[in-house]
DNA sequence: TTTCTAATTGAGATTGAGTTTCAATTACAT
DNA sequence: ATGTAATTGAAACTCAATCTCAATTAGAAA
């Protein structure tokens, strides 16, 4: 994985006054190692397998600073588990849920984003971040049920 | 409060083989009683105020069932508790969450509502419904911190 | 109106995600 | 190499929400 990258990590770490530690520095390779999204215990249990073994505690203290500083953020699909996703070389972009099946898919819409900079102003209200997500079936789904 | 209202809902209980209970009965009033957001505790502990008492569980109970028939809907609004708003007379709307006084507005778009019928359109998606929250700081709270 | 019974209730136990505590360990500045 | 403040992990804890089950009750049927 890319060097910059986990320099940029340290470089975090440090200006935060924290300890760059073995545990923080493979939640965070394992958090890049995919783009997919996950959630705190699926980066638990796939270190485990491969026996790197870290602590739930450690797992989320470690997300929650990623979250902090830009490299993950958070995702809400509608379950009781916060889900995550990381930043690289990702624009902002909005989620279809499958009811069904889980499936994920992404989007991206300028023009909604655009209305949601029109409202804003309308309300004087200063947005940081906005999260939208379509629930509904899926291509497949619709076909399985239908 | 409205008949037709209460006897759609004692109808609803009726045609899904449920009894028309109390404290059934006092929840739906209660839930009926604003048209703020609430949450499960809210509704417990407005409830314990007027005396009208009903354990918790009933309450969890009868808001799933509510949720379930279309008197109330779920809103996220970016914390551990779910949070709820009944559907009276209220045309689908999205929110701004203050994220420093928790003040919550509801606004409405048309171009954002094409637009999401348009991306589900793309992806053979069938929505069926739908959440969009943007967090950021209300007029008063920049004033306040900036 | 009384009887009967399946649905309902509530107290308290349980779950599950996430957080906190604290003694033992460790990164890293000096 | 040393000192120490940050970090870790096991286990306890929190908090919303759900489940369990004995006791109660709505309301259909007699």
């Amino acid at each position: 994985m890319d060097k910059r990258l986990i320099e940029k990590f340290k470089d975090t770490l440090h200006s935060n006054g924290m300890k760059c530690t073995p545990e923080r520095l493979s939640i965070f390779k394992e958090v890049y190692s995919s783009s997919e999204h996950f959630d705190a215990d699926e980066i638990y249990f796939r270190m485990r397998n491969e026996k790197k073994r870290v602590s739930r505690a450690t797992v989320y203290r470690t997300l929650d600073m990623l979250v902090e500083n830009g490299f993950v953020s958070k995702v809400n699909v509608g379950t009781s588990q916060v889900h995550f996703e990381n930043t690289l070389a990702q624009k902002h972009h909005e989620h279809l849920v499958c009811t069904n099946c889980g499936k994920i898919i992404e989007f991206n819409n300028n023009i909604i984003e655009q209305q949601k900079d029109k409202v804003c102003k309308e309300y004087g209200f200063m947005p940081t971040k906005h999260n939208l997500i379509i629930f509904g079936l899926c291509d497949k789904c619709q076909l399985r049920k239908g």
